[in-house]
DNA sequence: GCATACGATGTTATCGATAACATATGTCAT
DNA sequence: ATGACATATGTTATCGATAACATCGTATGC
């Protein structure tokens, strides 16, 4: 059914059903009535792909994600995809499963598709998409983590600073073997990031680095409960494992009471991020808290600035950050 | 850029392009060759829209999952978007939030773009998009719960069941006084076919159900924490609390350890799904365990099925059954 | 040696909605 | 009353790839 077949049975043009389909046109509202009506009994959907090829304005935006089952970016994904909605705009969603490859591919396939704009998650990128974004004349956002290197708009928080944060909180604790678990080949990850902010931190106090790494990108909770032999294995006198994710402290306090151990008593432990864990676990977790909604409308915003001064190629680069600070709970607590 | 741009400056036509891009079509190697290295040097990403108008092939299939930030939808998601990615198909994630309305939106927002299978997940929908789907013509599969009034193709297991299964075994176990702690709202949700299974496993043994709700789906750790309470305060002798899903049964039992209540000495808890959260905490979480993954590659065989057997109108519709078994483990263990 | 087949390529029409332009009717100010 | 202008609608061309058909040259079989 095409919308030749809705104009005849009514005896009007398919460019007049075209408009009345549009809010802004300008149809009498008799003949409105009448288009919405024939489209409502008949089950009528236009075809978005012919609209799209003539209007050439697809509609929507593409976002690629490492991880579809982490809340955080569950999380952006919802805001964002409120955001978009609100603009009448969908949001595709792309699951890169922390491969550069397959983000690669994922950019080519959604390209092809011609996005309005596309939301990349700041992990180091396979170079060869940056040609294809820049042909791609659209607004191109990263977000969550600062890159080195933006591509064009950035939202997010500096992962490094939040860790040096931490880290330095939890040395103003009073702690000072504090062992650092992350994940491996985490080169150009957030993880990395993370890492250096804890070394930094612990430089600044004269201490030296005590780092271990545990599976790769993103760490399980089940990492985290092999991970507490390799800390121990390595740092034996360590009394803070600081973690790089959340799921991984839990997986870390969950190996302790397998032990025995007492968290904070005999093993103090943080994370990262926020996760609901991280709050209702007992103890509740020493954390960096992300607002990983805020996230998704500051870069939804950023659409919004990018298609009104649209047309002459995107002046400016527009870059937001979005706090990221250090929240102490039960897991670092000190005695007394 | 258009093939026609990529063909003049190779001096063959734009046909001759497009076939040389179809793995399956008559062009000479030399040709191909020089087409292929033509798009690599110019950064030429083909319109898709303009393919897909053409050939009626849209190159997609789209999932509607209730919710992105669950570890089950992720990886059924990812399952089969592996599945498909073997088809040389995309696909397309949509995230209804637990909404029948933003669902039914979705669905016809994506079969605009015409999808060529459609993937829901089945909690119940809103009745007008029955209408839109049996329009489209394509392969609908609807995953996890075995709805009672199934629209085409379903792969998924009886939450009824499967919970019946749970709570059949935990009444061996020498239990009775079981509360069901569920979600508020569940009609036609899940969580009210493993509210069902557990009222029938309970009437099995000549007991009374005893049920609880807190929150609206997905029920949430925080949830869990607050359920205690209430289910302390409807029935205070319960000795063990049947909750519909693991990240609930986790905050009940986090719960229980702020009260100092040793689980499952002081009290029993069970989940449904087995999360990686029932594997890790301290104790285990007794659970239903499912598996995810199963069911995405299930979708991705019968979306393979009903292609070959295209062009005239499905003939049957497929329905599978993955395994859903219990899972005894700490969090339930009887003393001794 | 000739007909048939096939392999490689070109040409034309088409998918369905919409932009751009054209037309008709009515309204209002001077 | 009449031109200027807005409103409502129709007509035609277009977006870019591809299906369907056409063409041409060469290999193959008898």
């Amino acid at each position: 059914m095409r919308m030749q077949d809705i104009a005849r049975r009514l005896g009007i043009s398919a460019m007049t059903v075209s408009r009345a389909l549009k809010s802004d046109a300008s149809v009498a509202p008799a003949t409105r009535a009448a288009v919405l009506k024939a489209i409502e009994e008949l089950g009528y959907v236009p075809n978005q792909i012919a609209g799209s090829l003539s209007s050439s304005r697809s509609g929507f935006a593409a976002i690629l994600v490492p991880s579809l089952n982490n809340p955080h970016f569950s999380e952006t994904v919802l805001a964002l995809g409120n955001a978009l909605h609100d603009r009448n705009m969908q949001l595709l969603i792309g699951n890169t499963d922390y491969d550069r490859h397959r983000e690669a591919e994922l950019v080519r396939a959604f390209l092809a598709r011609k996005p309005e704009a596309i939301i990349l998650t700041s992990d180091g990128h396979d170079p060869r998409i940056l040609p294809m974004l820049s042909k791609a004349k659209i607004p191109v956002i990263e977000i969550w983590d600062l890159p080195a290197r933006p591509i064009q708009h950035v939202v997010g928080f500096s992962n490094q600073l939040a860790m040096r944060g931490l880290i330095a909180s939890l040395i103003g604790e009073g702690y000072s073997r504090i062992t650092y678990l992350g994940e491996a080949d985490d080169a150009e990850t957030r993880g990395a990031s993370r890492r250096l902010g804890y070394c930094e931190a612990m430089a600044a106090a004269g201490l030296a680095p005590r780092l271990c790494s545990i599976g790769r990108p993103p760490a399980t909770m089940s990492d985290g409960e092999r991970g507490l032999d390799t800390v121990l294995g390595a740092y034996p006198d360590t009394e803070l494992v600081a973690c790089v994710s959340d799921p991984l402290a839990f997986g870390v306090i969950a190996a302790c009471q397998r032990r025995g151990w007492a968290v904070p008593g005999r093993m103090a432990v943080s994370g990262f991020g926020d996760f609901e864990i991280a709050r209702i676990a007992v103890p509740a977790i020493t954390t960096v808290q992300i607002d990983a909604g805020q996230i998704g409308r500051e870069a939804g915003a950023i659409i919004g600035e990018a298609f009104k001064t649209r047309r002459d190629a995107m002046p400016t680069a527009i870059s937001r950050l979005v706090p990221a600070l250090p929240c102490l709970r039960a897991s670092t607590a000190r005695p007394g």
